[in-house]
RNA sequence: GCCGCGGUAGCUCAGGGGUAGAGCACACCCUUGGUAAGGGUGGGGCCGGAGGUUCGAUUCCUCCCCGCGGCACCA
């Protein structure tokens, strides 16, 4: 007898063995036929998986949390069939499922083509419709190394080759082709459906090692209904209509071009948006008791030998000659400087917590492949601050910089907030008892500011632990931004210290720390968050006063100075184009306010603003209307 | 840096061994209008760069640069 157990705390008890298709069988004809796989005991496998003792059991349908997984892996495996079919003597390698969908990497010497792409996306659908049988086998080790090898799959024999000598060898045969596999997969190739859909074709190196030969990724996209594979492709498009790099060109924010490549042109809109983020960020630092410095940019190569940079990171750092026995480097960070102002003068352990803040813009010499609009360039202005503080002090700056950071994520339009939290790596710098200490107070503070976290074991800096601050923008997508990295290795090294209550001197701690990361990158964020369509505040031009007709135009200046003097941002329209052309026009550019004047208005003082996006207008006298838009546009200031 | 695909007007793109094309944008003219495209006319190009094949190259070939999608990298 089994007896086993399902999620609804029922039993049902079977004669013998039974696998998790019976039980779904046993319990009803439409549940056996959405079956995709079972969890037996927690853990995934297939259908056909015999269960021979007492278990708890899940049947995995759509729906199920694990469901998506195994129909992107099931789809991988579809793809490889697919194009083995299709193009014999290609090798398969690896496919697993990722976020949101799949990959496999094949070997072929010949490329594949976007007209291949849709060849092989038609034959995966025909091997779905042909509902092949997938069969696990196990396979003895020798066999099956000879099998690849014989067959010219070399990678695949390699792999074997490495795994451990008891591993069990498992082979899912799925009609006439088969992959090594650890699995579970689908019962069949049927069930997998075909809300699914091939993206790419790029390059990708032999276990994710640049040193290996490159193979060729075909990367496709799977969900378990049609309708959701519909909405993630919709999303995709939105993605690609808020590309900052699209937008910052339409909307005239900033260019790039070759002559420096990585470096960022900021036009005059792009950079008020700049400068709108930057006097926002330094009044809410001044605001939490930092002090704000500026350091060079140039600085002796003797500086980055003591600190550590010249052995670490001279791959990445930008030179310069002054003469023949002296070479400068462009800051690739600024810590070391920030350090040389706290060794200026004597430092008491009443100046501590000191918190250094600089807009300091960095130099790295990034790989040209790694290049990416305003998201990865060569050179760009952290929010960056040092925070020199005693061990005791950990906790509490944690704490209020976790504050002060989700409250700025707030201002500026995100609200969800997660961290990881990257403990000790196996080699570091450090006794275990600073680090239980440093990792204590951090953890302990990641709690007390209510963020949730997720570990990231052995992913800290060989220099301390480390917190990665991730927000999710309005289509779902997530990006690291914000940092905190607990230093005790910098202060050793450049010789920092302060005097303490009993007259001694000590190391003080430095908290590294960064909320925007670069502003950059966060201006991109911000752009793609809002598509261009930035709230009043940030908006480069605010209003625009559009004439309807030339009648007005002595009243339209009066009307931009009445704006302009109360602070805004306010340009005019006084073209000689009708009001639906100007309106689309300062639409179509995302502004946020269009006061429409026109013979009325002037005689009877008055603007009517129309809002981006709205159908209507509000006519009011211009006083209430200044006053109005005024109120709206003030920046937000956390509270 | 690596693999693949691109680079034609300010933008989006078509074309293709023999005078370089469209739409939008821009300029000028007409039109002075009431909330998402009024009409006309016109200017605009080293077809990414360098070499090669050819009577002739923007087109074919080679190399380089830059961009795009990934990979690797991201202290």
């Amino acid at each position: 007898m089994v007896a086993i157990t399902l999620p609804d705390g029922s039993v049902r008890s079977f004669d013998g063995a039974v696998s998790g298709a019976e039980v779904a069988a046993a319990i009803g004809p439409r549940l056996a036929k959405d079956a995709l796989a079972v969890k037996l005991d927690g853990s995934l496998k297939d259908l056909a998986t015999p269960i021979e003792a007492d278990a708890r059991i899940e049947i995995v349908t759509r729906g199920h949390p694990d469901a998506l997984g195994l129909l992107r892996h099931d789809c991988a495996h579809v793809l490889a069939e697919a194009v083995q079919e299709l193009y014999p003597g290609t090798q398969v390698t690896f496919g697993p499922a990722t976020e949101t969908g799949f990959y496999y990497d094949f070997a072929r010497a010949q490329p594949f083509s976007t007209e291949d792409l849709e060849k092989i996306e038609r034959r995966m659908g025909e091997i779905v419709d042909r509902d092949e049988a997938i069969v696990r086998e196990v396979w003895d080790r020798a066999a099956a190394i000879r099998h690849f090898d014989e067959g010219g799959e070399k990678y695949k024999a390699e792999h074997i080759e490495t795994m451990a000598q008891d591993a069990v060898i498992t082979i899912y045969r799925q009609g006439n082709w088969l992959d090594l596999c650890l699995g579970p997969h689908l019962p069949s190739t049927g069930r997998l459906g075909h809300a699914f859909k091939l993206l790419k074709v790029s390059g990708a190196y032999w276990r994710g090692d640049s040193r290996n030969e490159q193979l060729q990724r075909i990367t496709g996209t799977c969900w378990e209904s049609e309708k959701q594979l519909k909405a993630h492709l919709r999303m995709l498009e939105e993605a690609a209509k808020r590309d900052h790099r699209r937008l910052g060109r339409d909307m005239g924010l900033f260019h790039q071009q070759e002559a420096a490549a990585g470096s960022v042109f900021w036009h005059p809109k792009g950079w008020t948006l700049y400068r709108t983020l930057e006097t926002y960020m330094r009044a809410r630092l001044e605001a939490a008791d930092y002090v704000e410095v500026k350091t060079p940019q140039l600085i002796d190569r003797a500086l980055w030998e003591a600190s550590g940079h010249w052995e670490k990171f001279r791959e990445h750092m930008f030179t310069a000659e002054a003469d023949e026995h002296k070479v400068l480097a462009l800051k690739p960070m600024n810590c070391p400087a920030h350090v040389q102002i706290f060794r200026q003068g004597i430092t008491s352990y009443r100046d501590l917590p000191l918190r250094m803040a600089e807009f300091g813009c960095c130099h790295r010499n990034e790989p040209s492949g790694a290049l990416h609009g305003l998201m990865r360039v060569r050179a760009f202005t952290q929010d960056d601050a040092h925070i020199f503080c005693t061990e005791d002090q950990i906790s509490s700056e944690t704490v209020s910089f976790c504050a002060l950071l989700q409250s700025i994520y707030r201002d500026l339009g995100f609200d969800e907030v997660t961290v990881k939290f990257s403990d000790r790596p196996a080699t570091r710098a450090g006794s275990d008892e600073t680090w239980d200490k440093a990792e204590g107070a951090l953890r302990e503070a990641v709690e007390e500011a209510g963020l949730d976290y997720t570990l990231n074991p052995g992913e800290g800096a060989f220099y301390g632990p480390k917190l990665e601050f991730v927000l999710r923008d309005a289509i779902g997508r997530e990006w690291q931004c914000g940092t905190l990295q607990v230093d005790f290795v910098l202060p050793e090294r450049l010789d920092a210290s302060y005097i303490g209550e009993d007259g001694e001197k000590h190391r003080p701690v430095m908290l590294h720390r960064a909320i925007l990361g670069s502003f950059e990158r966060f201006l991109a964020i911000l752009i793609e968050q809002f598509a261009g369509r930035f709230p009043l505040w940030l908006a480069p031009v605010q209003i625009v006063v559009a004439t309807i007709t030339s009648d007005a135009d002595d009243y339209a200046l009066k009307v931009r100075d009445a704006f302009t003097e109360a602070g805004l941002r306010c340009e005019t329209d006084l073209r000689n184009e009708k009001i639906n052309y100007k309106v689309r026009e300062h639409s179509l550019a995302k502004v946020p306010v269009i006061a429409v004047v026109g013979r009325r208005e002037a005689e009877d003082g008055k603007v009517a603003l129309r809002r981006l996006g709205g159908k209507t207008q509000e006519f009011l006298a211009l006083g209430e209307a200044v006053t109005r838009v005024q109120a709206e546009s003030t920046p937000p200031t956390g509270a």
